[in-house]
DNA sequence: TAAATCTATATGCACAGTGACTGTAGTTGA
DNA sequence: TCAACTACAGTCACTGTGCATATAGATTTA
């Protein structure tokens, strides 16, 4: 984990703090503006449930006060005026870094997983013993 | 996922809640103290980092309140009196919801690194491309 | 035997982050 | 004109965490 790229959360990020990376990744595919990324993220199928458009928001200003992402007002000919973001180098860099620390946290619930298996084997086994007695 | 099983925290459980899951999951292993349980986290391969003691603690409080283990006081032979915990039936049926709830995030993290590949390919040619003007 | 360290549990406090709610404001359609 | 939609942002209460600290018996070490 490069704590320096994700910011001062060494260890504990919480996973809800994933949905920058999430924003992230769908800002490189293309940029983008906070109305449409909440819509965007209720579509992905790497997130489940409803984003919050506060967390949205919220997220979208820090990230860009970070330098991950740069914004800049646009005042469409259509529609209330709208903050289109863009990914930055930085951006792209922070994506990599939570690219590997996603890869780690996946290869954590596989281990999970395997153990948990297991124990559910065992389980059963248990079962058919007292099935038997 | 299930409300009823894993508490009022539908959509956004925390990863950190998580630690609840590897709780549950060594103590289906073996019936466990405290003290015994964060050690047996920090060796854990499916836990990063160090587990907070106050929050091992706490969560243990919860569990055992919530009837998803049960504990009784223990003065050994040596040493301090310490709270021995173990798993119960409701214990073992959050721990299957959990897991499911794993297996979920496992895909959903599969998915995002998928797409962050194919993001990555796209990068690569586009350097490629420079290279070449 | 006194001091330090280990085992073991638990609480207080400050802080971060979230979701629900509310506010603001321009636009579109019935 | 009035509701519904687009779009952004702030307030507020709440949860959960990490760090520090308290407590206390047991064991090791100087």
């Amino acid at each position: 984990m490069n704590e320096e790229m994700l910011g001062k959360f060494e260890l504990t990020i919480p996973i809800e703090r994933s949905i920058q990376a999430e924003l992230l990744l769908l800002l490189g595919h293309k940029l983008s503006h906070g109305y449409e990324l909440i819509q965007r993220l209720n579509e992905a199928d790497f997130r489940s449930g409803e984003a919050d458009a506060a967390t949205v928001y919220r997220n979208l200003r820090r990230m860009d006060k970070d330098g991950l992402i740069s914004s800049h007002w646009e005042v469409g000919e259509s529609g209330p005026g709208r903050r289109l973001y863009e990914l930055t180098p930085q951006g792209e860099a922070s994506l990599k870094v939570w690219a590997q620390y996603i890869a780690q946290q996946k290869a954590k619930l596989e281990n999970f997983l395997q153990v948990y298996y297991l124990f559910e084997e065992s389980l059963s086994k248990r079962e058919n013993e007292v099935d038997l007695s």
